[in-house]
DNA sequence: CGTGTTTGACCCGCGC
DNA sequence: GCGCGGGTCAAACACG
């Protein structure tokens, strides 16, 4: 019931709340927001994403990447969960590449099926750290990337699941380090902000690993089963479009959240976790949603994921996954979802590594340099 | 009343 | 040191 209130949540804030709220804003401007793309991203938010037309490859790229499901047994989850998404064969347009799995892809398949999410995966897969940096960043002239943010990129071109994730300073035991870094963070929090003030000057704020993916979406903030609590929106530099701030609501758990739209691609939504979860998602008894989640707490955080690639494949690739295919509300614990794959035509992949914000953090700095011609 | 959002102010790191 | 930008806080507010 929370899980539907909430997910209704952002569409009735977009619908009625927001105007009134709007209405106010006039008044009380912020420097921080541009108003008019908050209210043109509400917009779009909220009208509901049309069903998918026929389609032909032409108008593919134009089409919305976000529906709802009539497939399932259970009752469709809002719009806004990305459960709901059915990428593959919008984005892919082709047929076969909406229908190849995921596992036909990626050679990290047999891992990431028998994972229960992608967070598990990279649980089982860690991929910070220097030994992930060997097993994922095969570049040649790898030099790793300075801000110590990892992306773990294919040893093949096609065939890797390019999820970008970044850690912190002390990368080496990232996850491990996650809730020693929740603990301290969360005394932090629990100070005030005067009391932060005098607080450790010497000593950098540790971040935590963070696991980034962009997906192709028409709501900012997508339902991964997890309850969030917005304590942040920031205007983005050189992009219309503001960043928000979550923090899962769980007490405890101090994981974050940034969700920002790419500015080069509005249906783009870059998702940025940080942290791990320390409890299961609340979804998870939920129907067939639940299987997606797992105690690591990145349950179902698949949908479609823009990736950037390396300077071997100078190609961003949009990743989508449609995990209802597979799943059919059952308890199939050998969740492989399903991957389609599709080149991006009308996106330059050079103008998606250049995303401003988050992509920064996300994309490695040579990745995000324009290649050279090889 | 509990929960979540908004938003101005503040903190902090970094580059110059 | 200063300015900028990212990130966070917390009071005020909205909503069910």
């Amino acid at each position: 019931m929370n899980e539907m209130k909430e997910n209704n949540n952002i569409s009735s804030v977009c619908t009625n709340s927001m105007e009134k709220r709007e209405e106010k804003k006039e008044l009380t401007r912020s420097t921080t927001l541009k108003t008019e793309n908050f209210n043109m991203a509400n917009t779009s938010f909220i009208t509901p994403p049309p069903p998918p037309p026929a389609t032909t490859t032409s108008d593919i790229d134009q089409m919305p990447s976000v529906f709802a499901l009539s497939t399932t047994a259970t009752p469709p989850p809002p719009l806004n969960s990305i459960f709901d998404m059915m990428p593959f064969d919008i984005i892919g347009g082709d047929q076969k590449a909406g229908s190849l799995g995921f596992t036909d892809l990626l050679d990290i398949n047999q891992d990431f099926g028998a994972a229960a999410s992608l967070f598990d995966w990279f649980a089982q897969n860690p991929i910070v750290g220097s030994q992930q940096q060997q097993t994922f960043v095969p570049s040649p002239a790898s030099t790793l990337p300075e801000t110590s943010e990892v992306l773990n990129n294919p040893a093949t071109p096609n065939s890797s699941a390019s999820i970008s994730s970044s850690s912190n300073e002390a990368g080496n035991d990232a996850f491990q380090q996650v809730k020693t870094g929740d603990q301290e963070e969360e005394q932090d929090h629990d100070k005030t902000k005067k009391q932060l003030k005098p607080k450790k000057k010497n000593q950098k704020r540790q971040r935590e690993p963070r696991f980034a993916f962009m997906t192709k979406s028409e709501v900012d903030h997508l339902d991964d089963g997890f309850r969030w609590r917005k304590y942040g929106q920031k205007a983005v530099k050189n992009s219309p479009y503001p960043r928000s701030y979550y923090r899962c609501t769980s007490a405890g758990c101090g994981v974050k959240k940034r969700v920002e739209r790419s500015s080069d691609d509005s249906s783009i939504v870059v998702t940025t976790y940080e942290g791990q979860h320390i409890h299961p998602s609340p979804l998870t008894p939920r129907g067939s949603i639940g299987i997606l989640s797992d105690s690591t707490g990145f349950g179902a955080a698949t949908s479609s994921f823009v990736i950037p690639q390396t300077q071997y494949q100078q190609h961003a690739y949009l990743y989508s996954s449609s995990p209802s295919l597979n799943i059919n509300t059952t308890s199939n614990t050998s969740f492989s979802p399903t991957f389609s794959f599709h080149q991006r035509r009308s996106d330059s992949p050079a103008s998606l590594l250049r995303d401003h914000g988050l992509l920064q953090d996300i994309v490695p700095s040579q990745m995000r340099k324009e290649p050279k011609e090889e």
